[in-house]
DNA sequence: TATGAATGAGAATTCATTCAT
DNA sequence: AATGAATGAATTCTCATTCAT
């Protein structure tokens, strides 16, 4: 626990952070937490932003290895529609306080003009946008699916999966397992013959 | 102008709020902007929190009102869920501030336990629903639309509108006019023959 | 109770005053529980300040008059003194209100520079005086009292009682009647024979 | 001076609030005096309240000393609350500020519910009941005091003793010296023979 | 690498008091 | 006699950040 003070300093950074969002978390919080004083957070990190950018960066990595490791090879195309849809839904029950830190307090931040935020949120699009893209487009050309023009349709998927996303986060997941009825209504849409 | 000085306290504190964040936004800022001192803030109103309340909840009731003026006859159900679907865009476009408000300062509100957030987000929760229950219930019966089953089905059109609005109000809006695709999306989805 | 809105003030403010000090109770706070609004304070008196003074003096003007109409013809000499004793006990169970805003309240603005306080304090030293010398005097001329020098006499009874006064209001009245006691001790110090 | 800042702040405070109450000694004017800034207050301690609460404690725990240091072995009984008597009117002299505080700012304060002031007021009547208990019970066994009832006794000279001490530090000490009067007038009382 | 002490800059809030009517 | 609206002047307290060691 206190072989690393830096990284017991940002996990424990990325805790209060997800916790309670940006302005409520204090850097006396944080160091009493990680069982530091204050000025070790000065000598090991520019400021506080400086932290919540790396715990950002931090989170969205693992998201990113997360996406990248979905499966490459599926009996159908759309199945990796599928998968993405049901990884987002599982995030939001596996990863709670990291997932609420980046549909909250990125969004708070974004509104006071924070790069790492905006960069960060910019590359979750391109993210969601690079698979969707080869996705359709492979299924378009197999003849899988229909000949959806494929920029518009990604949009629409990212707002889907994005809202799916955020829902389950956000709100108490009261409202049942609707995310095979989100399936469905993709696959509808998407597929040539059903 | 200075006619009356309560009201003028709510708009700057509205517009003050969506620009910058609840944080970034002082009483004293608000009372300046306004041409009042900080005292009369709180003259006619308990403090920051109430006012940012106050402005949350008006805000929830100009949108409750555009979705219960959409038309109530239409030529098919599916237009219905069309125009909700428009409507949101609309709202992005002519509302920039009020809904970035609503979609960055309230969820980041929520994380630090704000009951006015919460419950307006449940009430859009609400709002939605029955708007799209209503139709979809309606247009099952009809035999307009698939037998989909009306939760999920509801659960799924309400993340794709909010994914929508939220995408078109946080990113600048660069990728052009999608929401023909989500509203062709849907149909395919929804309706019966196509 | 709406005849007189002056009067209103005044007794609420006393009660006021009484009940949380001066610090505590604030002009908004006298104006709302008398039911008038805060500038007709500023109309019927010249502050805050000035309705204290006013207070204060109505009280003191109360304890002169209870101090006046004990009885001037007794028994005894020493009669008078044990009346002077029982009065204080007595006024600390009826008017523990009025009381408590002499001992506490008074004393806190005297440390502030208040003159109000230090005349009240100043006159009911000086009633006690009188009360006191009177009495002494005539005993020793008479012989039931011994002959003490009066000054300093008068002062160390004036001591006592304010001593058991201050006691009886500020403590929770646990430590049973040892007013009699009290009586008891000064009739052993004063009389020639006993 | 400028050694240990952390008692600065507190002999500083300890001085202000015995000259202007709690009130309108503010934490700016601490800091000032004592030649620090405002937040290390806040380093150093909880908040005003803290501050006045340590302070006082602290007079209270020299008060204590104070009579816990009264010689235990006397000629007489007597001799001991003749000692008690006068220690009060001493400290009077010799402690004016302390004395003005436990007694001007205490009471205010307990008016307000202030838990410390209750604690120590009661912490002073335990300590005097004790040291008076044991005085009047030795004498009476020895023969030398009457065989008054104890408890009621030690009300009654607590309050003389009360009663004189806020007398000498509440009034300008004009009245001359009347404490040997008290002796003498306790004395009358109490001894058996005289 | 680590810290105890210290601070500049502000933030929200309160309150006695006054002005215009 | 009465008030709704308004304010000047404080006041307590917080927090990110730095300095000396």
């Amino acid at each position: 626990m206190a072989r690393n003070k830096k990284q017991d300093i940002i996990s424990t950074a990325a805790r209060l952070f997800a916790q309670h969002g940006f302005e409520d978390t204090t850097t006396l919080g944080i160091a009493r937490e990680a069982g530091v004083t204050e000025p070790l957070l000065y000598y090991h990190f520019r400021g506080k932003d400086e932290i919540f950018s790396l715990v950002i960066r931090e989170f969205f990595t693992q998201y990113r290895e997360m996406v990248q490791k979905l499966p490459a090879h599926t009996s159908t195309g759309f199945e990796k529609i599928a998968n993405l849809i049901r990884m987002h839904v599982e995030i939001s029950a596996t990863h709670p306080h990291q997932a609420k830190l980046i549909l909250s307090a990125c969004p708070a931040m974004l509104i006071r003009g924070y790069s790492v935020c905006w960069e960060v949120l910019e590359n979750q699009k391109n993210l969601l946008n690079e698979y969707l893209q080869k996705t359709l487009r492979e299924g378009i050309e197999s003849g899988e699916f229909k000949d959806y023009p494929i920029p518009e349709t990604v949009a629409v998927l990212r707002c889907l999966i994005n809202g799916i996303f955020r829902n389950k986060v956000m709100h108490n997941p009261e409202d049942a397992a609707y995310e095979e009825m989100a399936v469905e209504f993709c696959k509808s849409s998407l597929l040539r013959d059903n």
